[in-house]
RNA sequence: GCGCCCGUAGCUCAGCUGGAUAGAGCGCCGCCCUCCGGAGGCGGAGGUCACAGGUUCGACUCCUGUCGGGCGCGCCA
């Protein structure tokens, strides 16, 4: 609907500037704006303001030309100029009518989809495998599956990689570590890897003799050796396991098909180096492999460096993020490649994008980009920490989740049997540890708040949850009564119109979130969506309609409300219930 | 020292590419249950958008500076 409005405003400044009204070589750039005051349409824009001076005109004269240039067209019913000069769209009813129902009739209620489908290679979760997943790692996994889910909704091939961290010289530690218990003694601490790593850390900060076992396991897995990767193996996979657990309770879609770790780039590593010495980007610096960039300045206006093997000859994580990238475009065939990393990482990636270009390991037209995400922090604003002020493992904190929900639950009444409750629990529980994640701006950091998740009132989890099992009881109670669905869609209510107006910007709000990477707009569209629909409710009669006409209207809009509840939290990587 | 991010109502947060009277939720105050789920709806009070300049017809938004907070800058990832 923007879309093609845009391109009714495109053909008008086209007219005018063939007019001579506007100068021919000034470039125009369209803008559009959902104003907040229905009184100025559905669409406004500034266009003749900001014409005015290049066409030296005043503004409202310019807007009447630029009305009188709008083709004619079904889109619109009405276009006004307003205040200083913006000129104020309304959408005809019968278009409104039309999307309505092109959405109902649809799977996936009529989004644009994309017409050259793009490879989105999607970097996120990746933890580190030496410890259990913890409160940090919350964001990149949820807003990254919230982003793959957008993106493969608007027919992107979305490839997930997580990029495990299973490599370095924490493991050798961890190796020791296991040799030294017995192999059924390990067996049983590794169920508790937090436990289990933090005893390992003290063993090698207490024991000399240790510290050097664990340094020996170190050299000896890195060459290969076949004992030590068996227990390198073991470990993994019980770690990889815990992160599964933990993806799976979270709805996060990754799988160990989606796990493409660091160590699986160990062979690609010495051609890192050599490719770029071949470019004539390295330079042996006290000893380690750097590059230089100009670009990148330290504090006397030196290059900074960008260290790809140190001098003991030992790789960095700069190393393997670049044959990551080469692998992601040449093996996967990525046009867009997305990580999902903490933004202290920023400069980092940077970096790391840069030289990729220069040097040649991604080529052509390719799209690179680091979408960094602030921090969880506590009541006390630091980062957040759990009562004895440790790291909070993410599986305590989706079981205090879940417990919080029905306690929540519990102080409603419900017709509910008590597993099913405990099951709804379970879905507000994590659902709103999601959420409260994913409406809040990316970038910033969030203070992190029981209290402020788990409540039935404004933009959360419960009340979206809550909204859909609304809407969806109306059918319940329909049961199998048909309804038409062919009906004509009425909108003479103003909260009808409200409510549709909101609906049709579905599609609109989707773009949007693939754009920037944002998933809040999608939680404050459907937080939006969900008031509208409360108030049609409130004011609207439906089931006790008598008019028949009217009920199967507002029957209509009330399934696509649902619709587009379902889908827009599903793809926020949240389910709906259909009772609570 | 250099660089990046942030500062919006008492609290938690929105504010899209510069646009019209800066918006929600909580909390506070007032309404609305003969009616489909009141876990709701309607309304009110509450703001020097950290501060000072600048650009502009127009600035929370862009530029410069100041103050306050966070983070990053050579062999961890």
């Amino acid at each position: 609907m923007k879309e093609q409005l845009e391109q009714l405003l495109a053909e008008a400044i086209g007219q005018l500037k063939a007019q001579g009204t506007i100068p021919a070589d000034h470039s125009v750039n369209i803008q559009l704006d959902r104003p907040r005051d229905k009184s100025h349409g559905d669409f406004a824009t500034n266009l003749a303001l900001m014409l005015a001076k290049p066409a030296k005109s005043n503004p409202r004269q310019l807007a009447e030309a630029i009305v009188a240039a709008v083709p004619e067209n079904s889109l619109l019913s009405k276009m006004d100029i307003a205040g200083p000069g913006f000129i104020n769209f309304t959408i005809s009813q019968d278009q409104l009518k039309d999307q309505l129902t092109a959405m109902l009739n649809s799977d996936s209620l009529n989004v644009d989809v994309a017409k050259e489908s793009k490879t989105i290679v999607i970097d996120y979760s990746s933890p580190n495998l030496a410890k259990e997943m913890h409160v940090g790692h919350l964001r990149s996994a949820i807003i990254g599956d919230a982003v793959s889910r957008v993106c493969e909704f608007l027919g992107h091939k979305v490839v997930r990689q997580n990029h495990v961290g299973d490599w370095g010289t924490q493991f050798g530690m961890l190796l020791a570590y296991m040799e030294a218990l017995d192999n059924q003694s390990a067996e049983y601490e590794l169920s508790n890897l937090e436990t289990f790593y933090k005893a390992a850390k003290q063993r090698f900060d207490d024991s000399e003799e240790f510290a050097d076992r664990a340094r020996q396991l170190v050299v000896k897995l890195q060459s290969g050796d076949e004992y030590c990767l068996k227990l390198w193996n073991q470990f993994i996979d019980v770690s990889l396991s815990h992160c599964q657990e933990v993806y799976d309770r979270l709805g996060v879609k990754l799988t160990r098909a989606d796990v493409m770790a660091e160590s699986a780039y160990n062979d690609k590593l010495p051609g890192v180096i050599e490719h770029l010495r071949g470019k004539g980007l390295l330079t042996e610096d006290q000893g380690a492999q750097c590059v230089f960039l100009e670009e990148y300045k330290g504090k006397e206006g030196e290059p900074l460096p960008i260290i790809v093997q140190k001098k003991g000859g030992g790789y960095l994580y700069a190393t393997t993020d670049l044959a990551a990238i080469e692998y992601r475009q040449k093996q996967l065939g990525g046009d867009h490649l997305m990580y999902f990393v903490d933004a202290r990482q920023a400069l980092h990636f940077d970096q790391i994008f840069t030289l990729a270009r220069k040097a040649g390991f991604v080529e052509g037209e390719i799209q690179l980009d680091h979408y960094g995400f602030g921090t969880v922090m506590g009541k006390d604003g630091k980062p957040y920490k759990s009562r004895d002020g440790g790291v909070t493992k993410l599986a305590d904190l989706l079981d205090e989740a879940e417990r919080r929900a029905l306690e929540l639950l519990q102080q409603k009444t419900t017709d509910l049997t008590e597993e099913q409750q405990k099951r709804v629990a379970e879905v507000v529980g994590i659902s709103s540890v999601k959420y409260a994640d994913l409406s809040k701006n990316r970038t910033s950091d969030y203070i992190f708040d029981w209290n402020h998740m788990l409540t039935f009132e404004g933009n959360t989890a419960p009340y979206l949850l809550y909204a859909y099992t609304r809407v969806n009881s109306i059918f319940y109670r329909l049961g199998d009564t048909a309804f038409d669905r062919d009906a004509d869609i009425i909108l003479n209510d103003e909260r009808e119109l409200a409510l549709a107006n909101q609906l049709v910007r579905f599609n609109e709000v989707l773009h949007q979130v693939q754009d920037k990477a944002m998933p809040h707009f999608l939680c404050g569209y459907l937080f939006d969506l969900a008031g509208r629909f409360s108030s049609f409710y409130e004011a609207c009669p439906i089931l006790n309609q008598e008019d028949e006409a009217l009920r199967n209207s507002r029957l209509k809009l009330s399934m696509l409300t649902a619709n587009v509840l379902k889908q827009g939290l599903d793809l926020l990587g949240i389910p709906t219930l259909e009772k609570m």
